[in-house]
DNA sequence: CAGTGGTCTAGACCACAAG
DNA sequence: TTGTGGTCTAGACCACTGG
């Protein structure tokens, strides 16, 4: 050992660094977080924020006792960014519109209360919308809202300030899952997106809750040729 | 102020806690880290950490001088797992198996070259396989891996290890890009993938990097119906 | 310039789980 | 039982950046 390594990212660099050396193979169990420290000169802690970061990207498997080794299988982490669609459109320098299709109040299809748990009688807030993107289709948004859990929605005209972004300052949620998927274009959609029945159209399903009440649940549909791309 | 909060993750709880109330609003500075950590009765490090992983997720926009706030558009950080294709299907409880169809050393065609920066009379590994899920197509690997990078991979018989996992266990990257979409499967997809021509299809393009050196392209075309999915 | 977050240190105790 | 990672504390200095 010559050098030291005084931050938690050049700890954390030395530790890649062994990975792809192969110094350090898939499987093999590495020093304790002590010996680190001592061997790079650094205190504990840092070497521990340096190593819980490496596992938290997938890197290396830590559990007490059993002590650090360097995953057999590193699950890769992607982050998504899902931003707020109007950002997303005017971070790509389009102009952004958006149009309500659609607005009503009314006991949603068995499959959406299913999902929302919703009682059988319920009522909920349906709303469908257009994103454009230089006046062109970019997404079509089909959203159920649970007036119970958000009732000054009842009140919001979304034909100013779409659903998706009033949530976003208004509803903030606690947990929430999503859905990714490819579907042919129905009739419906593609009119909308002024498209072709048939399509491929990538779809993002979103369900958020507050706790265990379900907020909303939202379709988005995107025009042909949509990408979602990230970094690992 | 009554409680007191003895870790970072109750101190995270009572943030989101405040985020919820509306006690901060989308856009408000909050106190610095020294103020709540007199308030919570904890050490200024346990205050950081949670706000640091609050910052992390979009919830908190950090600034050194500028203090904390609430962060007006969260952008919703979605992180997906992106397993070895042998483990979700086994971990889904079906029976994997893989067949190579196409193993050939050659230039790659201009838009792959031009993707992974090769220089033009640059030969490559590529190979086409298919994973199997209880014996049905469930995805199509496409794969262009950069021997210049991995000359290793020259010699390894990719019909009994997948292409997919070798290089997991035998090339790991330093960087890497993803990107989503949706496509109608080709006539030659939807002969592999035993389905229709014209069928939506899930497509992931993955390229991975050592430093600037290119290591694999793949593009992943998986059977109608896949979904990825997350929590957020 | 000065206030904020970012990080380091040394020492300590705790929680978990392997043997 | 005991070794490991997980975390907390108090105090300190640093890096960035707003005013």
């Amino acid at each position: 050992m010559t050098a030291t390594f005084r931050n938690w990212q050049a700890v954390q660099d030395e530790v890649l660094r062994r990975i792809h050396d192969r110094t350090w193979l898939p499987g093999d169990l590495i020093p304790n977080e002590a010996d680190l420290a001592k061997e790079f000169g650094c205190a504990r802690v840092t070497v521990n924020r340096a190593l819980r970061a490496l596992a938290d990207a997938g890197l290396l498997d830590r559990r007490r006792k059993a002590g650090t080794r360097i995953a057999t299988h590193p699950v890769r982490k992607v982050t998504l960014n899902i931003p707020v669609i109007r950002l997303e459109i005017e971070g790509g320098g389009g102009a952004y519109g958006h149009n309500l299709l659609k607005r009503e109040h009314k006991r949603p299809p068995a499959t959406v209360r299913k999902r929302m748990r919703l009682p059988p009688d319920a009522d909920a807030l349906h709303l469908v919308a257009l994103h454009l993107s230089n006046a062109q289709p970019h997404a079509l948004e089909d959203r159920w809202i649970n007036l119970e859990a958000v009732p000054d929605a009842a009140n919001v005209d979304f034909s100013i300030i779409s659903a998706n972004e009033w949530l976003v300052l208004n509803a903030p949620f606690t947990n929430g899952d999503i859905s990714l998927s490819a579907t042919n274009a129905t009739r419906a959609e593609a009119a909308a997106l002024q498209t072709t029945t048939g399509d491929a159209l990538f779809k993002m399903e979103r369900h958020t809750w507050v706790n265990d009440t379900s907020v909303t649940f939202v379709r988005m549909t995107f025009a042909p040729g949509y990408r979602m791309q990230s970094n690992i």
